[in-house]
DNA sequence: GTCTATATAAGGATAGAC
DNA sequence: GTCTATCCTTATATAGAC
């Protein structure tokens, strides 16, 4: 969150970039072939170095999955703010416009996600914790949305948690189903219909929905 | 499907017996821990011999996996046969049953489908192929379901292919995110209250909507 | 049918040259 | 900062004894 302009030294730039580099080359075939199947070696050849160079800028495998737990808490937090620049708009509005955000693709965002909820089985325990922790955080938000539009009487929902669940699995499975979704939807596509699917689920007075995405 | 009633001697049956074994806990162990992180050793210490004494029965981790696709088939299989056997039921009492069905734990059917699902991932690329054609396949069984509620005004759908896919996802979500998910719902509950969910989105008129699952 | 021992391969990580 | 060479560990799979 925090942008810093300026940089100490020439090399402390180019080792930031490294970085950047190694880590969205990571996410991206980790997404790709599975963790435990991209080895240190094709990282670094991604990247255009070898596996020695590799180490003199990330630590250990273990790090780079780190890195993508630590990156996705931005991408929460981000959307916590999304709803608080929102203001005092009706929560049919609130929801649609999170659950939107959230089911769209931005940049590596998406695959980080995906990357967490597949792949938790090959991370260290603590991380799983973490990663646990981020998961039902998110999903409390979702609760809080749909509670918002239950108490102005304008949705109506069985189960609070399961709805907040489902919006949550939407966007991991975006990224992990490409085969089938991605000759039928586009990212845009996808999360404003998903959006609207809950939301004729939910709403009380239907015709509420907005048209659009196909 | 086919019961062979009579083995042809006892080493037969034995052999079958430790086959399924295997299997069982090799399903377990792949879901808990995930394919690559289960070892042959592990897998022969849960039936209770050592890694030698396994390949006796069968012949590669690779072939385990296959296992599970091919027994998948079967229980795609079984949900055809029970619409079949609903006969003339309405279209959106034919889809919640088998909706409902599909959602619901049979033993290690349900972990086979997560398995199928996360870790595809891992799997030789003939194999990948297999799993996306079942996949397909039993999307395009729920399409048809859903297909014939609009026909007869029951249902009003956006978006067919979507809504036949989160159907099938919501399978394999319930046996990876048990974590989450094991606390708040019994696979029943699950089940009856996510398929009540899909028919809040589609039904045409709500109240037929049964109540239940909490 | 099950064991022990071992061949073989692959991947993570380090040491040290340049 | 990047390379080469290599160590160490782990895992699949096989051979052959019992």
């Amino acid at each position: 969150m925090t942008t810093r302009v300026h940089y100490e030294n020439k090399r402390e730039q180019t080792t930031r970039e490294r970085r950047k580099q190694i880590f969205d080359a990571a996410v991206h075939l980790f997404i790709k072939k599975g963790v435990v199947n991209t080895s240190m070696r094709e990282i670094a050849e991604a990247v255009g170095i070898t596996t020695g160079g590799l180490y003199h800028f990330i630590k250990s495998k273990d790090e780079i999955i780190r890195m993508v737990t630590e990156n996705s808490i931005y991408a929460h937090e981000s959307l916590k703010t999304l709803r608080k620049n929102l203001g005092n708009v009706s929560p049919t509005e609130a929801f649609r416009v999170c659950a939107k955000c959230w089911l769209t693709v931005q940049e590596f965002g998406l695959e980080q996600t995906a990357f967490l909820d597949r792949e938790k089985v090959h991370m260290e325990l603590d991380v799983q914790e973490a990663v646990s922790d981020l998961v039902r955080d998110l999903i409390h938000f979702f609760e809080d949305l749909l509670n918002d539009g239950i108490e102005a009487g304008e949705f109506e929902v069985d189960n609070v948690t399961l709805v907040a669940f489902n919006t949550y699995m939407l966007r991991g499975i975006f990224a992990t189903r490409q085969w089938f979704l991605k000759d039928r939807f586009t990212s845009e596509e996808y999360a404003t219909q998903q959006t609207n699917a809950i939301l004729k689920q939910i709403l009380v007075d239907r015709s509420k929905i907005q048209p659009g995405g196909g």
